[in-house]
DNA sequence: CATTCTAAG
DNA sequence: CTTAAAATG
């Protein structure tokens, strides 16, 4: 046994991505990506397929799936190369459950959930929807915290927190995304018990997990960070963007997830 | 001048064709394919845009459109590097023209008409649909050749007139287009004074001018002679799939039309 | 601008 | 199987 997998013993590898259409990634490579990664656990969002268990089955996954009602639209995924115990399908909200917009699962004696928040970009009936339903989110991650398992959320929040978190924030001051009110639920949300583990390992550069499909964004890096990594009751460390992925108009975000003690004994300072 | 120019002046190329989407002909080739034909009238079908007068202008063509009222839908135009006289879109007919399914106009004497009947292989709503039309357009026709001017008729009918005009003929007498009354009023279409050029100039072989999308049908050349030439009071000669085309699931079907003077005065025998 | 779905062929 | 549009992001 190499000293890396050794190292990789200890924890779990974390992915959360996007794909904007799962049969979409695939075509632009997922599989490979999946074998050069190989995350013990993968969020999926935006999967905009019904379940499709032979995905990544070939490399070991098992897979539990949420898609919503809606053909075709939004959808989450929990994929995982170790058991999922306790799937749980939704949040007990009619809306955002007719929707396909959260599902969670135990893996490893931690619970990771893959979320997938409304966008408000389409106009005022959904930037309603997003607003009301960031409350009752805030309701079932303080449900979920209270559990008092260590918890590791994945996702696309639809939300850019600070300034530094995407190129152009003068100009999209009063855009869904980035709304004052939405980054001060950010705020909130964080504040509640949940770390951005993204701010927390790579500090305060800037760095995107998201660049619209218009213009050049991707070029020019015009890109947002809406994407997350929150953890709690879990060491986290080596938190990274997979820019160059292409996988989707997303970047992949990844991290090593580490019990408590597991951490500790190794002698480093990894987040919380 | 050569004598091929010389041969040319005499009289006009006409070839029709059934787009299935200018803009995807367009990518697929239009352009460098008229390039090189050089058609001097060319009548397309299922054009499914809006009027495109720049498509071809660079080539020296003008357009005459007749779009569907459904965006996306049908469509005919004619395009000639002649000035288009006595557009007439239409037939008159309610359900046809709002279907963008005729259109006409005189180039250098001769009308010529770009048809596109109906295809009944949705439903039996839309085979009831075809059934009805074809009577109606007969006597459209009728009052075409009353007229007493040249005529050709360039179209996608949606149907194949006898055994040798599609490959699996025992398999499709149950099938829209190749239903006994279709193929009957075919029959009477054409003794009603329309010389199908294609069978006049090209005799009793096979060829095809459409091929289902389906399974390897182009590559194994199951294919089915729908789209037509039919031409009065004029002389037709070297009527010409363009099998190798590729510019749609139809091949461009290709003539030259001569007045009857200029092709007697030539000591040929051209068609009719 | 890219995705998936639908209607139509 | 392919096109174009519609909805959505």
């Amino acid at each position: 046994m190499t000293e890396l997998e050794l190292d990789r013993s200890v924890g779990l590898k974390v992915t959360t991505l996007n794909v904007n259409g799962l049969r979409s990634a695939l075509r632009k490579g997922l599989l490979d990506w999946a074998a050069r990664e190989r995350p013990d656990v993968l969020l999926l969002q935006e999967v905009r397929a019904d379940p499709m268990p032979d995905a990544l089955a070939g490399l070991g996954y098992q897979g539990a799936w949420f898609p919503a009602q809606k053909a075709g639209y939004s959808g989450v995924a929990i994929l995982a190369r170790r058991p999922l115990e306790d799937v749980q399908t939704g949040m007990a909200h009619a809306e955002m459950d007719a929707e396909g917009r959260v599902i969670s699962a135990v893996v490893g004696g931690v619970r990771f959930a893959s979320v997938y928040l409304p966008s408000g970009s389409s106009g005022p009936e959904r930037q309603g929807f997003k607003d009301r339903v960031l409350g009752d989110f805030q309701t079932w991650t303080d449900a979920l915290l209270a559990g008092g398992m260590p918890v590791v959320i994945g996702g696309d929040y639809n939300v850019a927190h600070r300034e530094v978190d995407l190129k152009n924030w003068r100009g999209n001051q009063k855009n869904s995304g980035f709304l004052p009110h939405e980054r001060e639920w950010m705020t909130r949300h964080l504040a509640s018990g949940l770390t951005d583990t993204h701010r927390a390992w790579l500090g305060e550069q800037a760095e995107y997990t998201w660049w619209s499909n218009r213009a050049n964004a991707y070029a020019n890096n015009v890109g947002w960070r809406i994407d997350y990594l929150l953890a709690a009751g879990v060491d986290v460390r080596d938190v990274r963007v997979g820019r160059d992925a292409r996988l989707s108009d997303h970047a992949p975000l990844s991290a090593q997830v580490l019990p408590r003690m597991a951490a500790r004994a190794a002698g480093e300072g990894p987040v919380r």
